[in-house]
RNA sequence: GUGGGUAUAGCCCAGCUGGUUAAGGCGUCAGUUUGUGGCACUGAAGACCAUCGGUUCGAAUCCGAUUACCCACCCCA
C-alpha cells in the first residue's frame, strides 16, 4: 500500500517544531492583550461575495486565488485572509454598537491557490489585528507599534517598516487620472496585463516586475503629492506620532498592497532573511470596507503576519524559541510487581502535576536509563525486588549523577516534589 | 498561469563516463558478563534506487513521458 501524501503547499507541524508554534502562539496572544486586544474567532469558510464584495474584485487573490468549494447545493469559500470575516462577524453580532473602539485579533490559517514556494504555502497561518471605530492616526501608530512590539521582541532582527499612504476615494480619483494620462502616452510599451490594469486599477501598474513597465513607471507620479489636504495631514501626523513612539520607517510610495480595501495609511515590515517572500507583516487602513460590507461608514485598520514566515526568519537566524523535550523523572521497573508499583507512582505524580513517566516497552534497565536520557528525564529511581522489599529506592539526579535514596511510601509525592523543587532553584541560581 | 532545478532507507546523502552483495553519516533497535544514562565500540533492522516506457546481453546510472517536491516570476503574509 503506497502512503498517502498531504497536498501541495500544505505542511504537517511535526512535535519538534509544535512547541516553537505554542510559545509564539502563547506569545502574540499576551502581547495582543497587553495593548487591548481581545481574541475573536471565525468560521474557515465564508460566502464567497463576502471576500469579492470585501477583499476587491479586480484583485488577484479574489480573481485566481481563492479555493472556492460547493458541497450539496451550497457554495462557499475557503477564506483566502482573515479581515473579511473578521468584519462580518463583528457587523453581524452588532459588536460595532458596542463602545469604540472594537479591537480584536485573531489566529487563523488562510487558504489562496498560488505556486507554493520558499514562505509561501497554499494553506498558511496568520495572526491579525483589527481595530474598528477610529479615524485618527493615533490609532494607526498604535496597530503599527503593536506589530513592531511583536516583531521585536520574539526576537527578529533586520526588520524595516515601510509605509505610505494611498489616500481616499476623493484623492486618488484626481491620481487615478494622472495615471492615466502619464501611461497612455506609452501604453503601447506596456505589457499585457498593464494595458488592462490602466483601465481598472492603475495604482496597480506602479509595482508590475516587467522590466519595461517599471522603466516607464519609474517617473510615474506619486500618490503622495495627491493627496487631498484630509490625507495629507493624516499621513504627517502618523510619522510624527511614530517618531514620537521611536519607531523608525520608511516612505516608500511605491507600496500599494494587493487587496482593495486599503484607504490612507498602508504599511509592511519586510526581511531579507527568508528570499523572495519577505514580507512578514502588512497591513493599513481601511476606512470604506465596514460600509461596503453592509455596515455604517466606520474607519478601521488591521494587519496581518505569515506565522510561518515569521518562524522562517526566527529559524534562520537561528533564534530558539523552545526548551526541549521534558520530563520530571522516569521510573525504572524490573519486574512484573515493579512494573505495577512503577505504574501507580507514575499516575499520582501526574495527579499533581508532575511530567513523570514509565517503562511502557518492558526494555532492559540500561535501555530504559538511555531512553531516560533522551528523554532528558531529571531523574530517574529504579524498582526492582530489593527496592520493594525494602520499600526504598535511589533518586538518581540525572545531571550531576548523585542518588538519595527515598521511600517509596504513601509520602513518596511530596518528598519528590520538594527535592524536585530544590532542584530546580539550584540550577536556577547556577 | 510562466520559467528553472531536484527525485537513492524515517532524515542527510555517496554512487564519475552503464556490469557493486547500492556505500557512509544521523536516527531506531539489541548488545559490550551479572542492577544505573550521556562517550566509545560491536551488531541488526530498514531501499521494488519516484512512476511508466525505451535503448542495451546488462540500467540507480543513458533517452523519453508522467508525477511529486524545491526555487524564482506573478501575487502576497
Amino acid at each position: 500500500m503506497k502512503i498517502i501524501k498531504r497536498p501541495n503547499g500544505t505542511e504537517d507541524i511535526l512535535p519538534a517544531e509544535s512547541r516553537d508554534w505554542q510559545k509564539l502562539e502563547e506569545f502574540l496572544r499576551t502581547t495582543a492583550g497587553i495593548f487591548g486586544f481581545q481574541e475573536i474567532r471565525v468560521p474557515t469558510f465564508e460566502q464567497t461575495e463576502l471576500f469579492s464584495r470585501g477583499v476587491g474584485e479586480t484583485t488577484d487573490v479574489v480573481q485566481k486565488e481563492m479555493y472556492t468549494v460547493t458541497a450539496k447545493e451550497s457554495v462557499f469559500t475557503l477564506r483566502p485572509e482573515g479581515t473579511a470575516g473578521t468584519i462580518r462577524a463583528m457587523l453581524q453580532n452588532g459588536l460595532l454598537n458596542e463602545a469604540l473602539p472594537q479591537k480584536v485579533y485573531y489566529i487563523l490559517s488562510c487558504f489562496r491557490h498560488e505556486r507554493p514556494q520558499a514562505g509561501r504555502l497554499r494553506e498558511f497561518h496568520q495572526f491579525g489585528v483589527e481595530m474598528a471605530g477610529s479615524a485618527l492616526p493615533s490609532a494607526d501608530a498604535e496597530v503599527i507599534s503593536l506589530a513592531k512590539q511583536i516583531l521585536e521582541q520574539i526576537g527578529l532582527k533586520n526588520i524595516e517598516l515601510k509605509i505610505n499612504s494611498i489616500g481616499c476615494p476623493n484623492c486618488r480619483k484626481n491620481y487615478h487620472e494622472a495615471l492615466r494620462k502619464y501611461f497612455s502616452t506609452s501604453k503601447e510599451c506596456l505589457c499585457g496585463t498593464c494595458q488592462e490594469r490602466l483601465e481598472k486599477n492603475p495604482m496597480r501598474l506602479l509595482d508590475c516586475k516587467v522590466e519595461s513597465c517599471q522603466e516607464i513607471a519609474k517617473d510615474a507620479p506619486v500618490i503622495l503629492e495627491y493627496l487631498c489636504e484630509e490625507c495629507r495631514t493624516h499621513f504627517e501626523q502618523l510619522k510624527e506620532n511614530l517618531t514620537a513612539l521611536g519607531i523608525t520607517y520608511v516612505v516608500d510610495p511605491k507600496i500599494v498592497r494587493g487587496l482593495d480595501y486599503y484607504t490612507k495609511t498602508v504599511f509592511e515590515f519586510v526581511t531579507t532573511e527568508i528570499g523572495a517572500q519577505g514580507t512578514v507583516c502588512g497591513g493599513g487602513r481601511y476606512d470604506g470596507l465596514i460600509e461596503q460590507l453592509g455596515g455604517q461608514p466606520t474607519p478601521a485598520l488591521g494587519f496581518g503576519m505569515g506565522l510561518e514566515r515569521l518562524l522562517l526568519v526566527l529559524k534562520n537566524q537561528g533564534t530558539e524559541l523552545s526548551q526541549e523535550k521534558y520530563c520530571d523523572i522516569y521510573f525504572v521497573p524490573m519486574g512484573k510487581e515493579a512494573e505495577t508499583k512503577a505504574m501507580q507512582l507514575t499516575a499520582e505524580l501526574r495527579k499533581e502535576g508532575i511530567f513523570a513517566q514509565t517503562d511502557v516497552m518492558g526494555r532492559s534497565l540500561r535501555a530504559q536509563m538511555k531512553y531516560a536520557d533522551k528523554l532528558h528525564a531529571r531523574f530517574t529511581a529504579v524498582i526492582g525486588e530489593n527496592e520493594l522489599n525494602q520499600k526504598e529506592t535511589m533518586l538518581k539526579n540525572m545531571k550531576t549523577g548523585e542518588k538519595i535514596s527515598i521511600a517509596l511510601d504513601e509520602k513518596f509525592v511530596e518528598v519528590f516534589s520538594g527535592i524536585e523543587i530544590a532542584d530546580r532553584l539550584a540550577s536556577e541560581i547556577q
